[in-house]
DNA sequence: TACCAGGTGTGGC
DNA sequence: GCCACACATGGT
């Protein structure tokens, strides 16, 4: 569990004494590590199950992923990771936030922005704004809560997304979804591959970040153009590359660290 | 002090 | 289409 928080797909949540409490657009949920399982309290068990995805049988899918050698060692490290099945409109927000950013930063600017117009939760938390909370602020205001340069794009982004049903573009194929993503302010193929793999669960996408390129030049060879770096690791993975990406980059980042 | 961080938008060619 | 560059800001 501390593995799927800590592998970079999730930026709300926060250790707690015996664990951690996790934040989901406005959902929360206190997770303690227990030897061989771990325990989730929360008012909503349904939205967390699935938020979870304890549905799906990861084992299934690291057996399918062992058989690429580059994996061994990430598996071996991050195996308890799992894709979390997050609010759409916070993984939309935060990636596009995350553009030339680094994850403790992403992580701050995101609490202020709940405690800037999300709704109270228990505990002196907030929940992540609504999309009307979030037509609210202005250029000065996602500035202030530590957006830098970003705060323009954010301010057209929420315009942008409150003039179309997002939520909806979940049934269409990869290919298309991506092009309606990239129509979005401050969403680029990397964003639009996070948003992808982390808000609509589309897994046939593989985000190429820093991380990734250094993956690539250490076990395929020197290459820094990121086009050429994603169509070779989709090309590998294929429908488990999303799956692929977060072992890799966890493995990579926490390696670094 | 420079360089880096889950890159994107823009203008020049 | 590709390329170089600017862009806030906190950490190392």
């Amino acid at each position: 569990m501390a593995q799927t928080l800590a592998c970079g797909q999730v930026f709300s949540y926060r250790p707690t004494a015996d664990g951690f409490v996790v934040f989901s657009g406005a959902h929360m949920a206190y997770v303690t590590e227990r030897a061989q399982d771990y325990c989730v309290r929360t008012s909503d068990c349904a939205y967390f199950k699935n938020f979870f995805d304890l549905e799906t049988d990861y084992d299934a899918i690291k057996r399918k992923l062992a058989s690429f050698g580059v994996l061994d060692l990430p598996l071996q490290f991050g195996g308890g990771i799992r894709i979390l099945r997050q609010d759409l409109l916070e993984v939309i927000i935060s990636f596009a936030l995350s553009a030339n950013n680094n994850i403790k930063r992403i992580t701050n600017t995101l609490f202020a922005l709940r405690q800037a117009c999300g709704n109270p939760l228990q505990g002196g938390y907030f929940a992540f704004p609504t999309l009307l909370q979030l037509q609210t602020l202005t250029e000065s205001d996602f500035r202030s809560i530590g957006a830098g340069y970003r705060s323009a794009q954010l301010v057209k982004l929420i315009d942008q997304l409150s003039n179309t049903d997002f939520a909806a573009w979940a049934k269409l194929p990869t290919a298309e979804l991506k092009d309606k993503l990239l129509a979005l302010s401050g969403v680029g193929t990397k964003v639009a591959d996070c948003i992808l793999l982390f808000g609509y669960a589309k897994t046939d996408v593989f985000p190429v970040d820093t991380w990734i390129e250094k993956v690539f030049n250490q076990y395929f060879g020197a290459c820094h153009n990121r086009v050429i770096i994603r169509r070779n690791l989709v090309d590998i993975f294929k429908d488990l590359s999303g799956y692929a990406q977060q072992y890799l980059f966890f493995y990579q980042r926490e390696k670094s660290l």
